[in-house]
RNA sequence: GCGGUCGUGGCGGAACGGCAGACGCGUUAGCCUCAGGAGCUAAUGUUUAACGACAUGUGGGUUCAAAUCCCAUCGACCGCACCA
């Protein structure tokens, strides 16, 4: 028989230390303790029945790496876990099965517990969160009456993206494109009582706040372009024979010379008010009806040909030069923007442009500097006024300063901010989310539940399906509808939507802190104590939506005296997403996806956590492979036969290896702190192969890299850490330092290159002087050759790396 | 259309403006062996007998020196999308 070539036995060393873990409580946050605090977040899964996916290791693997090596340096460490559990999925799936969504969400929570374990996560198992539970969702409400209380919650009547496939209504963040977010369906445009959060009312300080936001320069993007700040002016143009005005939003007031037309949405209010005056009534009428029809996906995908319908009848002015200007109906202007209607500059903005190609309108020119017959000149940089009175002579950005001013004076208009972010649509029709505690009385209106009566309970009943009305299911239970008016006494009925899927994970980070507290949503003190969320893992996809929804939740609470800080997350990182084999997202229809538990199974989650963050870059998309993954078993089982060599005396690091040791460390520590897993990964295995290729290493050489490898492989770590009769487990080791006395070579290699390409080396001591470089470059047989007898022009010397000889 | 990110071996990917391809996978040859998805040794960008030459999507530029900085261009991905 061959030499056993020894290899560990993942089967039984991980449910090992699981279990040791959990029974000595090592991954318990301790409140207001001692030791500096760390907040380590990631964003809490979605229990789909399907489990696991290889992406949630990814996105959990950043935070737990650092977690553990927080750990070892000497923190406190909060790293929660938690269940965001209300929404469609579930109730689809148990729709389907005739199962309740409780039960279902009960049982997927277990599965995603067990395999959570299974991969080893070092999560605070004992301050999970559900967002189902009633003792959850009671603060959630509490929180929401907190908002109505304050004005940020209304009702309103409009048109809401309504999937006919999911029966629901969507946010325009869920709606994008026009498709549903969830099945992909197109969306219609459907009339409803709509429950808004005026999340509005925080746009600037949600765009102030980024500045206290650690992330990269394309989560901020992302964040400042959904929030879409513009200056401009609101401008009021008198209606030609009338006490009316036609008020626009413009970001380029200086261009209002420019103005030949004024286009309205076919939503605006002025239609009503003058529908007296206007001479083509049935045309507008037929233009509306049309427009309705078209979702906001065909508006948007028609955008290349505009339409529109010229009002018979009535005419603006320009309040500036009193000349009359047409109005048109048309629908590439909104009525959710601005004030649903603008002025049009052909000349200098390319949809009026293009509209007033088609309808044959004036293009006049008031910056100088393009060639209108051929586009809208829209510099803004180099342009001068022209053909606008005051502002004759003057750049664009002074026009803009002295019109407004001007506008002002006279009481035509004023400078104005807007935003593109809308207000949030903050109702479903479904069974499976938070009922919205509010009542309708017939005296009294629409009262809050007191809060002394939260939570307002979901009914648990058989019959959740949807309805097609688009009425919520809970419409249908009685029991649950008629109740008494708290103010009144008298009948009343409940609200029966309940809140959207993004309310419970609007807050979940503050419940982290005190997870039990049946007094308050949280204790001050604790929030105080661990707040903010000291680093925040999280997917791009909830860039837009979570992300700001939870500063949103967060600074309403700040505001309210209940938080301690504005800003809830002191930095964000994304990771990136880990694609099929083939390169392409994985997919049950593709059939690339790829079960991390079966991978558990077979080769361990020490390997899998291992490969997932040596794939590559973790903020960028990667394949899997596994080949890959069989590397990185590989690089473990070298590490466990290292076990072997490693003498039972000496307590220093071998001198052989010492300096490599100290790189190491040094390496390793930077890499994960700047989330450069992969390469992280790979300075260890250069480690361990120096540290095979020798004859023994000290036990020193080995604790050292055991611990630089706990983050990653905690289970081998731990395991080998005891062999080496340690009784302490490795959680709680001290972070090994690096010594930088230590990182110094004793010889450096010194490129000599001719003309920038390298021609030779030379081995020097560290910090070799210029001049004794020189001479000995100069002499090398291959420089002379290659100079070929050119006189030396120049020499660029950089110590310890290079030196070049121009000739 | 606008904004962003990115183009490097057969593959995943490394490279403070200073030896391109670290590390891993794969491949090839050899060793070891109760042929096994194990281990060990060596090689592995292209080209050349070799010295060399050529190589970071493409074309320019800056520089003693460019994968890296600048300009243009092509391609991929992501975000926004008639936002006045």
């Amino acid at each position: 028989m061959s030499a056993f070539v020894p290899s560990f036995n993942h089967a039984e060393i991980e449910p090992k230390w699981q279990e040791r873990w959990e029974k000595a409580r090592c991954f318990e946050a301790v409140d207001f303790d001692s030791k500096p605090k760390f907040y380590s977040l990631i964003e809490f899964p979605y229990p789909s029945g399907a489990g696991m996916h290889v992406g949630h290791i990814r996105a959990f693997s950043s935070m737990e790496v650092i977690s553990r090596k927080r750990r070892m340096e000497g923190y406190n460490v909060l790293f929660p876990i938690g269940f965001d559990a209300f929404g469609l999925p579930t109730e689809n799936y148990a729709i389907q099965n005739h199962i309740h969504p409780r039960a279902v969400t009960d049982r997927n929570i277990e599965t995603f517990t067990r395999q959570l374990k299974g991969a080893g996560f070092s999560f605070d198992f004992s301050r999970v969160v559900d967002t189902t539970d009633p003792d959850y969702y009671r603060w959630t409400q509490w929180i929401f009456l907190k908002m109505f209380e304050k004005g940020l919650v209304f009702k309103n009547r409009t048109y809401v993206n309504f999937c006919p496939q999911c029966k629901v209504v969507l946010s325009n963040e869920e709606s994008q494109g026009g498709e549903c977010d969830r099945c992909g369906s197109q969306v219609v445009q459907k009339e409803k009582d709509v429950w808004f959060l005026r999340i509005t009312a925080y746009a600037q300080k949600l765009l102030e706040g980024l500045n206290d936001l650690e992330a990269s320069s394309r989560i901020k993007v992302e964040q400042e372009n959904w929030i879409g700040k513009s200056e401009g002016a609101f401008i009021n143009f008198p209606i030609v024979d009338s006490s009316e005005s036609l008020r626009v939003f413009t970001t380029r007031p200086d261009t209002i010379f420019g103005a030949t037309f004024m286009v309205i949405a076919p939503e605006h209010p002025l239609l009503v008010t003058l529908k007296d005056r206007i001479r083509n009534r049935e045309e507008i009428r037929d233009y509306q009806d049309s427009a309705k029809k078209k979702s906001e996906f065909e508006r948007i995908q028609m955008n290349k040909d505009k339409t529109g319908v010229r009002l018979l009848g009535i005419h603006a002015k320009n309040p500036l030069t009193q000349k009359p200007i047409p109005i048109f109906v048309s629908d590439y202007v909104m009525i959710t923007y601005g004030t649903g209607a603008i002025m049009a500059v052909p000349g200098h903005d390319d949809r009026d442009y293009e509209f007033a190609k088609k309808f044959g309108l004036e293009i006049r020119e008031v910056i100088s500097g393009g060639d209108l017959s051929e586009k809208a000149h829209t510099d803004i940089e180099n342009g001068i006024l022209v053909n606008s009175g005051l502002l004759d002579g003057l750049p664009v950005r002074e026009a803009q300063k002295t019109i407004v001013a001007h506008l002002q004076a006279q009481g035509i208009g004023e400078a104005a901010l807007q935003f593109k972010m809308k207000d949030w649509a903050f109702n479903r029709q479904r069974y499976w989310g938070e009922p919205i505690p509010i009542i309708y009385c017939d005296r009294c209106g629409i009262v809050p539940v007191p809060y002394d009566q939260l939570p307002v309970r979901l009914p648990r009943v058989e019959a959740f399906e949807p309805t097609d009305t688009g009425e919520s299911p809970l419409a249908n239970i009685r029991d649950f509808v008629e109740c008494e008016c708290p103010k009144c006494g008298g009948k009343a009925r409940r609200e029966t939507d309940t809140m959207p899927q993004w309310a419970g994970s609007s807050w979940y980070f503050l419940r982290y802190t005190d997870p039990k507290n049946d007094h308050s949503f949280a204790d001050k003190n604790k929030l105080s104590y661990w707040g903010p969320v000291d680093w925040y893992n999280g997917g791009m996809e909830h860039v837009t939506r979570h992300l700001i929804y939870s500063r949103f939740w967060n600074q309403f609470l700040y505001d309210e005296g209940l938080v301690a800080t504005r800003e809830p997350y002191r930095k964000r990182t994304a990771q990136g997403l880990i694609l099929g084999a083939d390169g392409e997202k994985m997919s049950k229809s593709r059939g690339n996806v790829v079960n991390p538990m079966e991978i558990i199974e077979e080769f361990g989650a020490d390997t899998l956590r291992t490969y997932i963050l040596f794939i590559g870059d973790y903020e960028m998309a990667t394949p899997w492979s596994d080949a890959g993954l069989k590397g990185c078993r590989r690089f473990l089982d070298k590490i466990w036969r290292l076990f072997e060599k490693v003498g039972k005396e000496n307590n220093d690091l071998s001198p052989a290896t010492e300096n490599l040791v100290h790189k190491t460390i040094k390496g390793v520590s930077e890499d994960i702190e700047a989330m450069k897993f992969n390469t992280a990964i790979a300075k260890l295995m250069i480690l361990v192969n120096e540290l095979t290729a020798r004859d023994a290493l000290s036990r020193k050489d080995m604790e050292v890299l055991l611990a630089l490898l706990n983050p990653f492989a905690p289970h081998v770590a731990e395991e080998l850490w005891e062999l080496l009769g340690h009784a302490e487990m490795i959680v709680f080791h001290p972070w090994p330092v690096y010594d930088p006395a230590k990182l110094v070579e004793e010889t450096v290699e010194v490129v000599v290159s001719v003309n920038g390409k390298v021609r030779d080396k030379l081995i020097v001591a560290p910090n070799t002087e210029e001049a004794v470089l020189e001479a000995a470059a100069l002499r090398l047989p291959r420089i002379v050759e290659s100079l070929g007898g050119r006189p030396v022009r120049k020499i660029i010397f950089v110590p310890n790396k290079l030196i070049n000889i121009v000739g």
